[in-house]
DNA sequence: GTCTCCTAGAGTTGAGATGA
DNA sequence: TCATCTCAACTCTAGGAGAC
């Protein structure tokens, strides 16, 4: 479990002082947004747009090895926020944690100097909070009350998020990051193959919603160009599943694609992503073995990150070609599923 | 409208600290 | 040794404010 630190905590992480310290989100003002590919951010000009946010400084105890002039802090609290810095906010907001190399990837083009800078400033600002697991290990950010309370001045009272800060570290961390992972590299790699996410629905949401018979880590459904829109379950291996528990959940989803379907999806394709990739192949074959056939797709995480969610990694259940994301909709399903020419307009 | 000054953001580099 | 962090220093660029 990592330790918390928030913007009042200047030096906290150098000296070691926790500040332990829970959270729903949709979308962005006007830049990358994770719901609609990277529509309204093609590469901004620099330097961002600067939004004239003053932040009222607080006070707030700290030892006498962290503390600093009210100067300083002040300085620190006064941030000019950027379109970016919104993004970034709202991207932690929707997925609850991030690490710097997933920020850095996300809205720094990979630069991780960028990245750390930044994020020190709204950290400093008390807009995010952050988590130190390990000094070998990145950072994982979360929404601070005040980051929170600044989308939701942002969005106006109409805006139907909730912008909810975590209290602690996820008790799953590990495989929270990795689904978040899949997230972006979905929202970074789809548009490339004419697509966007037009929504997507993370498994606490999903529960909010009520209970099915199998929850998926996400829910989410891409637009294509030309293509109308597909809805994918996906599921993401964190080395955690047991067989049985695997072929369980499969169960669930094949029960769910014959009858009334998943949250109110009658057709949705599984995507299933491991951390190894002789996981993936135990799981694929013991599918076959039992000669349980649903519209399931199966890749590595390093695929993922090495050539992006939408490229030519995702490999059917019973055979080694791979195919990409775009191509699954015009896969010829067994008897679960219909022939893929058409992909699906049934949906919420 | 134009110029100058100041402030602030972006990005890079390097040093030092820390734990695996 | 490696990976990661913070911090300081630096350059470049852009925006705001004030003077003319």
């Amino acid at each position: 479990m990592g330790r918390a630190l928030r913007g009042d905590d200047r030096g906290a992480a150098d000296a070691g002082v926790g500040c332990p310290g829970r959270e729903s989100a949709r979308r962005l003002p006007s830049g990358r947004d994770l719901d609609r590919g990277d529509r309204g951010r093609e590469d901004p000009p620099r330097p961002y747009r600067v939004r004239a946010v003053s932040m009222t400084p607080t006070t707030t105890a700290t030892t006498p090895q962290q503390r600093r002039s009210r100067s300083d802090r002040d300085r620190a609290r006064r941030v000019r926020l950027t379109e970016r810095d919104l993004w970034i906010l709202e991207a932690v907001g929707k997925m609850r944690f991030l690490t710097t190399s997933q920020l850095a990837r996300l809205h720094f083009d990979g630069s991780r100097w960028a990245s750390n800078k930044r994020l020190r400033r709204l950290l400093d600002a008390g807009l995010l909070r952050v988590w130190i697991r390990d000094l070998a290990q990145d950072n994982v950010y979360s929404l601070a009350p005040r980051g929170a309370r600044l989308l939701r001045d942002d969005r106006g009272d109409t805006a139907e998020e909730s912008w909810v800060t975590p209290r602690g570290l996820d008790g799953n961390l590990d495989h929270l990051l990795a689904i978040n992972q899949v997230r972006i590299e979905l929202a970074l790699s789809v548009p490339s193959v004419k697509g966007e996410i037009a929504w997507w629905r993370s498994d606490w949401e999903l529960r909010a919603q009520g209970r099915e018979r199998v929850i998926p880590d996400a829910l989410f459904r891409i637009q294509w160009q030309e293509l109308g829109e597909q809805t994918f379950a996906l599921e993401v291996d964190n080395r955690t599943n047991s067989s049985r528990s695997f072929l369980r959940k499969i169960l669930g989803y094949s029960a769910a694609l014959q009858s009334r379907g998943l949250y109110g999806m009658s057709d949705f394709l599984i995507l299933v992503v491991g951390r190894d990739s002789q996981w993936l192949e135990r799981y694929r074959l013991r599918l076959v073995a039992v000669r349980l056939r649903p519209r399931i797709w199966f890749t590595t995480l390093a695929a993922v990150g090495q050539h992006g969610a939408g490229g030519s990694i995702w490999k059917p259940i019973d055979g080694d070609a791979n195919s990409s994301l775009r191509d699954l909709v015009f896969f010829p399903y067994g008897k679960e599923g219909r022939a893929g020419e058409t992909p699906t307009t049934t949906g919420r």
